[in-house]
DNA sequence: TCGCTCACTTGACCTGCATCAATGCCGGAG
DNA sequence: CTCCGGCATTGATGCAGGTCAAGTGAGCGA
């Protein structure tokens, strides 16, 4: 079920500088070569479970996987997008908080955690990096806030697709997006309405709106293109600085 | 507007062992009272504004604020709580995300902007610490998503008294709350509303819910009285493990 | 090729919360 | 004490999105 990967040098690495590691110098990288190892896992993987222990730190270096948490009656939200350069486990805690689940397949760069720990403490370029990545997690969750707590099921949507065609440019490194994008979906309808706080009839029906209001077009699925990205963003409720969400 | 506050020595200070200073040594508590200085603001007051410069972090030592954004047609969010030992401001970004309002007096312990920055880059007990703050705020951002994502308007409202008794009863140091527990509700129905996702009506139609089914008593608006603590967290949908919220 | 499964879509209906609109209540100024 | 203004409560009504239920279509194994 779980695949071996064949370890790869940080220097081919395609998160080497969006993760963790990004501000380490050669020697740094050294250390982190001894300690890491790859991890691959087949899509529905259940990566980590809430409240239970969690004995890795990990980066994700290709796929996608969901944060979320489920209440004991089933309602569940995802609460996290984990995409390349994102990280799984919290340092300090011997535990995770969410469920995480490799929505693709999923490959990881992991380290043990008492390992990370150690890393962390006497590595200030890791540890200001891990600082910096988590503020912007902070921001992002926060963000995401906005969207739950105040956002027809329209906008859920438009913003969710937004920022998804963001955050694809992003990691490709291009400016902002503009103009027709395109864009594979990596959840299916259910995933995309536990993460918008929405049941999957509302999710398929404003996607389906969507469609016929020309605002995307949809050639399979889960493929989603947008011929106008800034008037997607209007119907996100784009305002102030266009900032970036999920 | 702005009342000075004289100088207290950190050994005095209310939050010496919870703020971002809280594993610091004396040594390194002797740097930041010569940088430190400490404001005072009456409630109501902005403290700073969504995309605007900020030029200070801040750490609240007592009294509330909130810390939201507003959409450009008014709808509000409330993304987070402020109390004392929380931080203001975002190291490494010289512009605040979020609008951040007093809500009742508070005074700030504050450091320039670039010099709190140096103090993160040269002082590993404050880097750590501030790490670690910022690992819990972001838990709490997430749990916070879960109840604005899935709950229902009165699930919203006792998690939000619960989590605040919670607050209150670690912030005196005792262990989690039980049987009966009285509580100042620090902000007004609007603001509970904007932090629930909810509106003004819908927030006090909860209250007087909760009242009539005898979970909670209202001495006054602002007063709440949780007879048994234990059955209201049943009303929250206490779950796993009873997990802080807020 | 057939038919099964599973993800998605669409339809009909219902309900929880928003909206619109008074009304009540407390605290401060005169 | 009285008036006033802002906050809170309560009522009446509407609608966005949830719920329940029935298709639809693509992929896949027999």
């Amino acid at each position: 079920m779980v695949k071996l990967t064949p370890v790869t040098a940080c220097d081919a690495c395609p998160i080497r500088h969006n993760a963790v590691c990004a501000d380490c110098d050669s020697q740094e990288l050294a250390m982190l070569e001894k300690a890491k190892s790859y991890r691959t896992v087949p899509p529905g993987t259940q990566i980590a479970a809430a409240g239970q222990p969690l004995e890795h730190f990990s980066t994700i270096v290709t796929g996608c996987a969901t944060l979320s948490r489920t209440l004991e009656d089933g309602r569940r939200q995802t609460v996290g997008l984990l995409l390349p350069s994102d990280y799984i486990g919290r340092p300090g805690r011997a535990t995770s908080g969410y469920d995480v689940e490799a929505v693709s397949e999923v490959t990881v760069c992991r380290f043990e955690r008492r390992t990370f720990e150690r890393l962390v403490r006497d590595t200030p370029h890791i540890a200001a990096r891990l600082l910096s990545m988590t503020l912007d997690e902070l921001d992002a969750a926060r963000d995401w806030a906005v969207v739950l707590g105040r956002m027809t099921a329209r906008e859920k949507i438009a913003t969710f697709l937004v920022s998804l065609a963001r955050r694809a440019s992003a990691s490709s490194g291009e400016a902002g997006p503009s103009g027709a994008v395109s864009l594979h979906l990596p959840l299916s309808r259910e995933a995309i309405a536990d993460h918008l706080g929405l049941t999957i009839e509302t999710t398929s029906r404003q996607i389906t709106a969507l469609r016929k209001d020309g605002l995307i077009e949809t050639p399979s699925a889960r493929d989603i293109l947008i011929p106008s990205f800034e008037r997607l963003s209007l119907e996100a409720g784009e305002d102030d600085d266009g900032g970036p969400i999920v």
